[in-house]
DNA sequence: GTCTATAAGCCGATAGAC
DNA sequence: GTCTATCGGCTTATAGAC
């Protein structure tokens, strides 16, 4: 953030990629303007193209954002003892953002959702986060002993992304709250029958 | 629809409710033009405000398409003997629709998504498909002996929506067919031991 | 590196001929 | 009722002064 003369750059790079974020979870992709981003992050309008070539490059960078705060989100769930604290641990998360989940959705699933209606590279660039996750859920249920460990981590993170969705369209943060609740309840039954191959008997 | 002289209409109205229905699913509110419904309606653009008096006026009427839609697909569920062979005819809904569901999404989900970012009326409105299923899940579940009908429909429901947008996210019909052969198994485990609370346990 | 000014095109919506 | 032509505004993106 503090430059030197000669590189400086005053974090504006930064700046626009946050406020991108923010609006684009906010408005949507395709409702949201350069001009609303560049405002938002105290930019000049014409100066976002110094820093990104196209629109598309600016949601490129969005979306590396999004990888690495899930990338840091689950680096600091791995101090906690066991897999099923951990996964109890991640839709934690979402019961922490149920207010915003409840007014403008969660953030990964309504990108990836914008996102994956194209069919250029851009649709697949936005599941990066929604995918990190299934893997490493994946990767808890099978150290939990689970042995279809991919369907049960797609019927969880479903009913993470279905709760959000709902949350949303019924503007109530407390079906956000339940569905945690019920997911949470979920992992204790499966920590304790291990090998069960049913998600949800 | 078939018109006598005096009154004609030609059922342009309907055909640009049905091919705004189908863009806006496919491309999103946003990104979806009056130019474009008007064209895929086969209908002039000018003359789309004849039937409509503004954008929204015309999503209005897609809303309303759905829920008769919804209404319709409910009402032939009745004829099935019980409460359970009941919600899993409607689960199986999103099973027939997954090539679709994978590629552009539920179309109530995605609908509602898209508008609930709003502060007008539209976004209460456009969640009434999906506060529909909620409201007859409830009573299924209810006359299954259930005892938080509310809550188990909410999950049930979360579970339909996560499916889809993680099979529309991934680009894999396969995710909502696994989904939904859990859910119809969950139906199946709670029909046998009524009463039981936990919704995956 | 930073910013203003503006190009070129698409948007929702309207006016008015037929 | 139907359609063409068009307005004003907003969009992405660029040119070029500083």
């Amino acid at each position: 953030m503090t430059d030197s003369p000669g590189g400086k750059r005053g974090g504006k790079r930064e700046r626009l990629v946050a406020g991108a974020a923010e609006l684009v979870h906010r408005k949507g992709v395709a409702a949201t303007s350069l001009a609303d981003i560049a405002q938002a992050s105290g930019v000049p309008v014409g100066n976002v193209y110094y820093y990104f070539k196209t629109k598309d490059d600016l949601l490129r960078a969005v979306i590396e954002a999004q990888v690495d705060q899930v990338e840091a989100l689950l680096t600091g769930l791995a101090d906690l003892p066991g897999p099923a604290e951990r996964l109890k641990a991640l839709v934690g998360q979402w019961e922490r953002m149920r207010d915003v989940v409840a007014r403008y959705g969660c953030p990964f699933g309504t990108l990836a959702a914008d996102l994956d209606r194209r069919d250029d590279g851009l649709d697949v660039e936005a599941a990066g986060p929604i995918r990190r996750i299934l893997d490493w859920a994946e990767d808890q249920l099978r150290a939990l002993g689970a042995q279809d460990a991919r369907e049960l981590a797609t019927t969880l993170f479903a009913g993470i992304q279905g709760g959000a969705l709902l949350a949303g369209a019924l503007r109530d943060p407390e079906v956000m709250s339940t569905q945690v609740r019920h997911l949470r309840q979920w992992i204790d039954t499966l920590a304790r029958s291990r090998g069960r191959t049913s998600p949800n008997g």
